[in-house]
DNA sequence: TCTGGGGTCCTAGGACCC
DNA sequence: TCTGGGGTCCTAGGACCC
């Protein structure tokens, strides 16, 4: 942190200048904030959408990615728990209320360490979601089995996963971003994507500086860390941010390809997972330096046009895709994983009030979106884990959970039931904003052309 | 006592239309 | 009477990501 140029030293010429010369205008959406002097975007004078693409402006794109994101915001709450293995589980509230009969609700900052459960306690199904990087080196991280979990680290804390409070320190630390940088792409809750080419200072020691004062303006504001990476575009901003987690800062620059990325195992390439990682081992690419040693034709004859072509350019670092500052839901969907699998034939009411309040939920996700879609859809997975799914698009957008319900349970009887199936999930997809004229006599007409009869359920 | 929940995008076949 | 060829929409499954 020695080496800071911000806040104190003064904007260089350079970055407003240029900036200047493009635009022929004098930085309309920025000005020196009151402390610092550094030039800040006003976000009351509205935010560019993209930058223009710039001969003579190097890109600099940066990826920043919280670090333990669930996990660090449950520390700041307990304290208490710093430094100690630490996992985020899925597991039911109610089943963690019963390890030692303190209620979460009744947790703070004050709470002895022995009313908090240990994963040796607990007995269920659920995975982790996060874990704090002590429980990390017990060999516990993200999406492993809290059964497993618990054989390699008994001893770790388990607490429930509270999204609410992750999704308002998530909104907490990009606004920090955003009077920072204001071309910003939400890529999850914990993690963004940065344009820093045209904003001021964000030149400057390729983009060292703008990442410094982005990570300290965070961590005084929250106080949570994250990690970042600068390079020429996304995919290389990406795989940079996981240099030097946590708390780090990663620089790369177009002359770096060789020596930084090539060494690395395919798979930390975003968009290469374990199925195509796998194929890519067979053929004998280990390394992304292995993947740049292929003919685009050789690719193309193993993976696909598209896939193909893409792991080409990959191999290249090569990557033009702009940030997509806005997106549009797709689907919304709920779905559940019950706490022993359920037969239609034996569980027919319990079954029949987890649908209920699926299609309740996705409703009111709907409704809280002001969205309405056309296509429901279903999803089972059986016992040995096959997933099936059933889909029906209507003429009219719905919202509502009657209409939903009656549309999925079309659905379901499309599919053999005779089988138990562990998860049961309701979707609704084909998305639209929802029309506010109330007069709008569509907006009910699923809902009147409704038939009234015995559903999959054999309730009316 | 294996293996969550909420998403996006792609592919591929069939229906249907011009 | 051999295989015409686009285009779009719908559906099912699957890979991948956080």
């Amino acid at each position: 942190m020695s080496k800071l140029e911000h806040p104190s030293s003064p904007l260089k010429a350079e970055d407003t200048d240029s900036f200047e010369a493009v635009f022929g205008l004098p930085l309309p959406a920025f000005k020196p904030h009151p402390q610092d002097g550094i030039s800040r975007h006003d976000p009351s004078l509205g935010a560019p959408e993209a930058w223009p693409q710039t001969p003579g402006f190097k890109r600099r794109i940066a990826h920043l990615d919280m670090d333990a994101f669930y996990a660090s915001v449950e520390l700041l709450r307990y304290p208490q728990l710093k430094g100690l293995p630490v996992v985020i589980g899925g597991g039911k509230k109610s089943l963690l209320k019963q390890l030692n009969g303190v209620d979460p609700a009744d947790w703070d900052a004050n709470t002895p360490l022995h009313q908090f459960p240990q994963l040796k306690s607990y007995a269920g199904r659920g995975v982790i979601t996060t874990a704090t990087y002590a429980a990390r080196s017990f060999g516990v991280g993200s999406a492993m089995g809290l059964m497993k979990a618990a054989q390699l680290c008994p001893q770790a804390y388990l607490l429930p996963v509270d999204f609410d409070q992750y999704r308002h320190y998530s909104q907490r630390f990009k606004e920090i971003i955003l009077e920072i940088c204001p071309v910003m792409q939400n890529t999850g809750v914990d993690e963004v994507y940065l344009d820093f080419t045209h904003v001021p200072g964000g030149q400057r020691e390729n983009g060292l500086s703008m990442a410094k004062l982005i990570q300290r303006s965070i961590f005084q504001a929250t106080g949570l860390t994250c990690s970042i990476g600068v390079a020429p575009n996304k995919l290389l901003a990406k795989m940079a941010s996981e240099f030097n987690k946590p708390n780090g800062i990663s620089i790369l620059l177009e002359g770096d390809l060789q020596s930084r990325i090539w060494p690395l195992p395919c798979k930390k390439v975003n968009g290469i997972g374990p199925k195509a990682d796998e194929k890519l081992k067979s053929l004998g690419i280990l390394s992304i330096g292995d993947l740049a040693t292929r003919s685009l034709d050789t690719l193309i004859a193993s993976f696909g046009k598209k896939y193909g072509a893409w792991l080409y350019s990959v191999a290249r670092g090569q990557d033009d895709r702009p940030l997509e500052t806005h997106s549009d839901p797709v689907s919304m969907s709920r779905e559940t994983t019950f706490e022993r699998n359920l037969l239609v034939a034996k569980d027919r009411q319990e079954l029949g009030e987890i649908f209920t309040r699926l299609c309740t939920q996705v409703s009111l996700d709907l409704q809280r979106k002001n969205l309405k879609g056309k296509t429901v859809g279903v999803k089972i997975k059986f016992d040995n884990f096959k997933t099936v799914t059933r889909d029906q698009t209507l003429e009219v957008a719905i919202d509502q959970a009657q209409d939903i319900r009656h549309t999925a349970s079309q659905c379901l009887k499309r599919i053999d039931l005779t089988r138990r199936f562990r998860l049961l999930g309701v979707r609704v997809s084909s998305l639209e904003p929802k029309t506010l004229d109330a007069q709008d006599p569509q907006a009910s007409g699923a809902s009147r052309s409704r038939p009234v009869q015995a559903n999959w359920l054999g309730e009316s």
